[in-house]
DNA sequence: AAAATAGTGTCTTTGAGACAGTATACT
DNA sequence: AGTATACTGTCTCAAAGACACTATTTT
């Protein structure tokens, strides 16, 4: 949603200044079609922006990074971080420009298997019903990140207030209290944190994704208790610990162990080259 | 994709004549903030377009709608039906407009468990990179549409040219052949034809989506059929009949029986009440 | 010593894959 | 009769769930 473009303001020419738009300006419908110059109003005016669902696993709990509005609409509300897409931008590059002003991580470049530190960043759907805005007519095309429990929320770029908020919490909010409760998130973000969730739940079942919120080295109960927080179970670990070190190519040992957790030291291991997991991890029956 | 618009102009104020836009005007971003009025200008100008997926299976393969260009640019190319997101419109809802005008069919809202014949229709992916019409920057919001066989491609709307192509000759084309080969889909379609196959092919793993292939009534096999042309393999009768009979609320017996397929006479099931298949119907390994 | 976490092994049940065999149509 | 499709049953193997037991640390 738009509910953001307040703290990402958008400057017109930023990266091409002196109108050398490369998106040529045509006239008019039956123009367009025969490839001559129009006039955009004769096309409805939409706003792209792009909001981001970035979530990960803070004491045992799922977490999402909020930013508190500081305009209206919804003025003091949460809501997800976002801005608009620039002129010269792939979608995917703005989301992955907003996640680093906002968190300061890199966009792990999804086609690359680059085995850094970077963010899990994909696109996740959008959103553009009429009236989700009051201002304007604003396409959003949500994306989903994914990162290991970070320092502290940095303030970063323009946003005042930021901060990490359980998702439990903020999802229970919005479907018990009326829209228009001081403690709903902004715009249609309830529906857009909803769908990132329900899309991260899933997608662990089947991926090695779940090491996505891990540091690069990590134990088997590290990795557990991730699973725990996202699906809000729990699992038992001998049986999850046979299920993730059988699965070939998911994890990698290091050589090294920890005792950070106390107890018997563990061994340590990264992500392996594995991204779909076969057979998958099923959720446990409700 | 822009591609289609052609065969859809799009009229401004078409069902709100006379400037009574329900999208306000802002004259700059810093007004935006403000909730003043500001120049559409001051922000990048984007189209936003649905393009449609439409996949059924015909003959045992796997089909997708393509309408032929008319007009620059890749005239004469075939490409995906789509056409323009009206100024008062959801994207869900542009998307059934476009495939009621290209095919005839109605949309079967996912939220409501209709048992009428309508077809399935969920929202895919958004293509918006940004020479991706060479015209004008246009985000494409692209949906998946799932259809038994019909009677014939009805040359609805202003399309001059529809047909069913088989998706593995589409695919086949645009990997092997260069991007400016005649064969080639027109704009970025192959990527969004690619990616909806692959949904589709995935999602039939874990849901009774099979049944949006099929007729009203129909019998084990040719839902087994379904599978075989969808996933391109070919499976034990014996097994999946087991398996889709054996999974509670997926089938439910109407009583009658058929012969079209020659042979013993087939019992005849709707589809049941249940989406989520568990455990699912695995596709067999490569 | 007690408690906490890590890791191995064993038993049972579920379900997928392979395939034998029977039933009922059409040619 | 021969063939095609529909349907049932049986055997085997892979893997998940439940849970006993051992190992190594901290308090």
């Amino acid at each position: 949603m738009p509910d953001t473009e307040t703290r990402k303001p958008f400057r017109p020419g930023e990266e091409g200044e002196g109108g050398e738009r490369t998106t040529r300006v045509y006239r008019q419908k039956d123009d367009y079609d025969r490839g001559m110059p129009y006039d955009p109003s004769a096309f409805p005016p939409f706003a792209v922006t792009v909001d981001l669902v970035v979530l990960t696993v803070r004491s045992h709990a799922l977490c999402t990074l909020v930013v508190r509005r500081g305009e209206e609409p919804f003025q003091g509300r949460w809501a997800l971080p976002g801005g608009f897409v620039r002129d010269d931008e792939d979608l995917g590059a703005a989301a992955a420009r907003e996640l680093a002003e906002e968190t300061g991580l890199r966009a792990h470049d999804p086609s690359a298997p680059s085995p850094d530190n970077g963010a899990h960043l994909e696109q996740l759907a959008t959103y553009g019903a009429p009236g989700r805005d009051p201002r304007m007519r604003v396409v959003s095309v949500a994306h989903l990140a994914l990162a290991p429990d970070l320092p502290a929320p940095r303030p970063g770029g323009d946003a005042n207030s930021v901060r990490w908020a359980p998702v439990e919490k903020l999802l229970d909010q919005a479907w018990a209290t009326d829209p228009g409760s001081p403690d709903a998130l902004a715009f249609d973000h309830a529906q857009i944190l909803s769908d990132g969730v329900e899309r991260a739940r899933s997608k662990i079942e089947y991926s090695s994704l779940a090491t996505a919120f891990c540091p690069p080295e990590f134990t088997v109960g590290e990795l557990r208790r991730v699973y725990e927080a996202v699906w809000g179970v729990t699992l038992d670990p001998r049986n999850f610990h046979r299920k993730v070190t059988g699965t070939p190519g998911f994890l990698v040992p290091t050589g090294g162990t920890t005792t950070r957790q106390g107890g018997r030291p563990a061994q340590l291991f990264r992500a392996g080259g594995a991204t779909l997991l076969n057979p998958p991890m099923l959720r446990p029956e409700v």
